[in-house]
DNA sequence: TATTGTTATACTCTATAACTATA
DNA sequence: TATAGTTATAGAGTATAACAATA
């Protein structure tokens, strides 16, 4: 097994994810990528701008870009944070956390499909295993590494 | 560990390879995706560019909105199919193919990190569990399926 | 009738670079 | 000096819909 066969398959299971999940957010009018903010933001404390780049794996152009998107249709808020007042802290507004609750039942089934081939200690697995991916191609790695 | 950790884990490795590829093809010229469609094209015999689009999972419409980039920078040629006169087969050009042989080899590094911290049976296993999942994302699947 | 590919069009995500303001 | 966010800009990938040619 190639780690090009590696790469084609990630691509076309993510490929293949985002689209299923486009189809059922578009009844709400928002894309996969603005629900994984709702989704990151949903989960309790608040986040400035760059926190949420970080976790939802986008820079800080981009997450203004889709956030910009999202604070018009009413679904987040962003903030002065008082302790650091360059930084602003992203929320869910009301609308919002109800909408991400509504999105969040209608993709129940695609969560369920999605695991339903794979046996629970599978799943565990198969994240871990990504995980440890994601850490692999992390950009401090392409310097050479040596480190005393 | 829920779908949605495991939908988000597939989503921040698939980007960091992303982004990671970019890096390299950027080079040449190219993107990440146009380089997907060169290695499509390397593994031998011509598709049309519906077959193309299957294999990389993208929708005819992209797949010609790329090929068009990609010939315009003489990387890949498109014939007529004399058997289904509708279709086309694309191929790699001569230039495109060694286009392809360099960035296939300034790709290794990356090739090489993105398996580093897996043992073969690992990637074996992670390969083995994306298709799965991507089969169980087939979006035939989605209507109430009854079949006699 | 169904399929392959094209045309026209639009939108989101993405990224770079230069900038402001705060730290 | 470095960081958070903005502005301006551009490009790629994506998708829908209507269409032509062919099967």
């Amino acid at each position: 097994m190639t780690a090009h066969e590696l790469a084609m398959s990630l691509r076309l299971a993510y490929l293949a994810l985002h689209r299923r999940t486009d189809a059922v957010m578009a009844q709400a009018g928002i894309t996969a990528d603005q629900f994984v903010v709702l989704a990151a933001l949903s989960e309790g404390m608040t986040l400035t701008q760059s926190e949420l780049g970080e976790r939802i794996g986008s820079d800080r152009n981009t997450v203004r870009a889709m956030l910009v998107l999202l604070e018009r249709r009413g679904f987040v808020e962003r903030t002065p944070q008082p302790l650091d007042r360059r930084a602003r802290r992203v929320a869910l507004t009301k609308e919002g956390r109800s909408t991400f609750r509504t999105l969040w039942r209608k993709s129940d089934t695609l969560r369920q499909e999605l695991v339903t081939s794979l046996a629970p200690e599978q799943t565990a697995t198969l994240v871990q295993l990504l995980r440890s991916l994601t850490a692999s191609l992390s950009p401090a790695d392409t310097p050479a590494t040596s480190s005393p």
